[in-house]
RNA sequence: UGGGCUGUCGCCAAGCGGUAAGGCAACGGACUUUGACUCCGUCACCCGUGGGUUCGAAUCCCGCCAGCCCAGCCA
């Protein structure tokens, strides 16, 4: 595991009392090390949710001085892809979790599993059903009534024979299953004797062509587990009532380890649509331009939004882990990136509104460097050197000719600082028919040379600036995030009216400090309200810029 | 309705019989070379609800209410 990781503390959850019972019990745990796993199925892109099952497993091992499996839980091929596999082994990777050598697929077990089944039919718990999927349906019963199963006392050899024939694809997709021989009356629909197998001639990604029968996953997943020696298998609270049928296969065939299931709570985000169903609409349907698009909440979508690893694992870290169905603000998300970014990132200057500001008394033609810290909370990171001249671009509500109440930037008459540079006084401004600023005036006070008041005098405004003759200009991609899609499934109503909370206007241009030309070239900048910026360069190294203070007069000044 | 689970501040969440941690958000204020950051302060006489046990209950017991999950040959 890495040495972020290690440095991090994992707050306790109710999970740590039931691990440290077992150990405690030294008789069931026997000493073993904590083994867990995260047993994600390769049919789409992990999301933020998955961060918190990826996050528990590995940091829960970890805690325990224990080791966390990486397994692709691939037993329904109709829906996977190798694409998904490669996509999810390189977003764990960047969250910052190391599976070792330790990389399974369920389907690596298949013959195994056949072998239990097997087992599992000789010791009279396991039958070959051939009721159609209609009929299961009807039969099911209801919470008043058992359900009926015509085919549960077939002989144990005929049951045998017909298994072996399923294997050898001698029946038609679904006209048999194989069924577990548990409670028809269970008031726990998933004991009334479960299908755990089914015929379907299905390619798979792994296995090709060489199986026409697939494991179900309540039949497949402890055995998976108990072969890799799982201790304890920390999952999704909607298996919670699966727990009684993985018991009973742990106990009913001849498992070779003992694993414990443990619930906890999925993760919700207020304003976020966290369902891979849903997610995989947007991207089929192009409502987003991919499974990395900067909106989604796709680990890829937010690596790209400018979010880091750290501030993922932090965010899930302070969450906590309880079992209660919880919506979490995306505020919460966004303190925690702020939190890393204000500590780790290095600060750029980048004016988004831009308009031209004109130091009246500045010498024309004359050109000044300066030093300017790249991250005033380390000084260890260094400077880089701006240029200054007699026109600079500044942020046009920076600027107010007639200003509010409390407002401490530049109107006339008022001494605002150009961070890093000097103090100015502003004198006045040009106006374009409609009544547009195109141009606002100051007078520079040289004696303030670095931003600082050898008199003393108080400056309360300090904005940022680009030197007009050396700037670079990006393109601005400030995503309009509230859009409304329809669910296909809810008839007129929508399933989403936000992909994230944050809706911004469109910009069409922004002027960036020329060191941040090479960077910025070919990209855009992803604009997050909170006032940094990262350059999306598409790889899991961007670059923070950090636009120290809320972008614009409507969303980041309160009037009084 | 049968089975399973959950209900502590706007949002997460500690608490496990001894008299309600913490974080986010919000709101005051100080500080500040970006109105950011930082810092200080305020923010549950109360733990879904009604009873009971107890000297004492968010914590134990009983009833009720609300929400979530299961009834795929999905995971």
């Amino acid at each position: 595991m890495s040495d972020t990781i290690n440095n991090e503390i994992m707050q306790g959850n109710f999970i740590h009392d039931f691990i440290e019972e077992d150990i405690a019990e030294g008789g069931k745990y026997e000493g073993k090390t904590v083994h867990t796993r995260f047993p994600p199925e390769p049919n789409g892109y992990l999301h933020i949710g998955h961060a918190k099952a990826v996050y528990i497993n590995f940091a829960t091992a970890e805690k325990y001085n224990g080791i966390c499996n990486l397994r692709m839980d691939d037993t329904n091929p109709t829906k996977e892809d190798v694409e998904y596999v490669d996509a999810i082994k390189e977003d764990i990777k960047w969250l910052g979790f190391d599976w070792g050598d330790r990389f399974f697929y369920a389907s690596q077990y298949f013959e195994e599993m056949y072998g239990f089944a097997v087992e599992l039919i000789k010791k009279g718990l396991a039958y070959v059903c051939e009721l159609t999927p209609e009929q299961m349906r009807e039969y099911r019963g209801d919470t008043q009534t058992p359900a009926k199963s015509p085919f549960r006392d077939r002989p144990v050899e005929e049951s045998l024979d017909l298994f072996a024939r399923m294997r050898n694809g001698e029946f038609a997709d679904g006209s048999m299953t194989l069924r577990a021989k548990i409670d028809l009356a269970s008031g726990n629909f998933n004991m009334r004797d479960p299908v755990i197998y089914r015929i379907n001639r299905m390619h798979h990604h792994r296995t090709g062509d060489d199986w026409c029968i697939y494991p179900m996953y309540d039949f497949a997943h402890p055995i998976e587990d108990a072969l890799e020696g799982i201790t304890h298998s920390l999952c999704s609270l909607e298996f919670e009532s699966h727990r009684p049928l993985y018991d009973w296969v742990i106990e009913n065939i001849s498992a070779p380890a003992k694993p414990r299931q443990i619930e906890f709570a999925r993760l919700g985000i207020n304003n976020t649509v966290m369902s891979k169903r849903r997610l995989r609409l947007l991207v089929e349907d192009g409502w987003v331009n991919g499974w990395d698009d900067p909106r989604m909440p796709t680990l890829c979508g937010l690596r790209r939004r400018g979010y880091t690893p750290k501030s993922i694992r932090s965010f899930i870290d302070q969450i906590g882990v309880s079992k209660v169905n919880s919506i979490v603000e995306y505020s919460f998300l966004e303190h925690c990136l702020r939190d890393d970014l204000n500590e780790s990132a290095a600060r750029a200057m980048c004016v988004l509104h831009p308009v031209k500001l004109v130091i009246t008394n500045y010498p024309e033609g004359q050109t000044e460097e300066f030093e300017v810290e790249n991250n005033p909370n380390r000084p260890e990171d260094g400077t880089r050197t701006v240029t200054f001249s007699r026109e600079c671009w500044i942020e046009a509500d920076d600027f107010m000719e007639e200003p509010i109440k409390k407002y401490q930037r530049l109107y006339p008459g008022n001494e605002v600082r150009l961070k890093s540079t000097y103090i100015v006084k502003c004198t006045g401004c040009k106006k374009d028919d409609e009544g547009n600023v195109v141009e606002v005036y100051a007078e520079y006070d040289p004696a303030t040379r670095g931003g600082n008041t050898p008199d003393g005098r108080k400056v309360r405004g300090t904005i940022h600036w680009v030197d007009v003759n050396n700037c670079a200009e990006a393109e601005v991609r400030l995503y309009d995030n509230l859009f409304t899609v329809p669910d296909p499934d809810v008839g007129d109503r929508n399933f989403l009216d936000y992909i994230n909370p944050h809706s911004l206007e469109v910009l069409n241009g922004c002027k960036v400090e020329k060191s941040l030309e090479a960077a910025t070239a070919p990209q855009s900048f992803q604009f997050m309200r909170i006032g940094y910026f990262c350059v999306d360069n598409k790889d899991s190294t961007a670059d923070h810029l950090v636009f120290n203070r809320s972008v614009s007069l409507k969303d980041g000044f309160k009037k009084k």
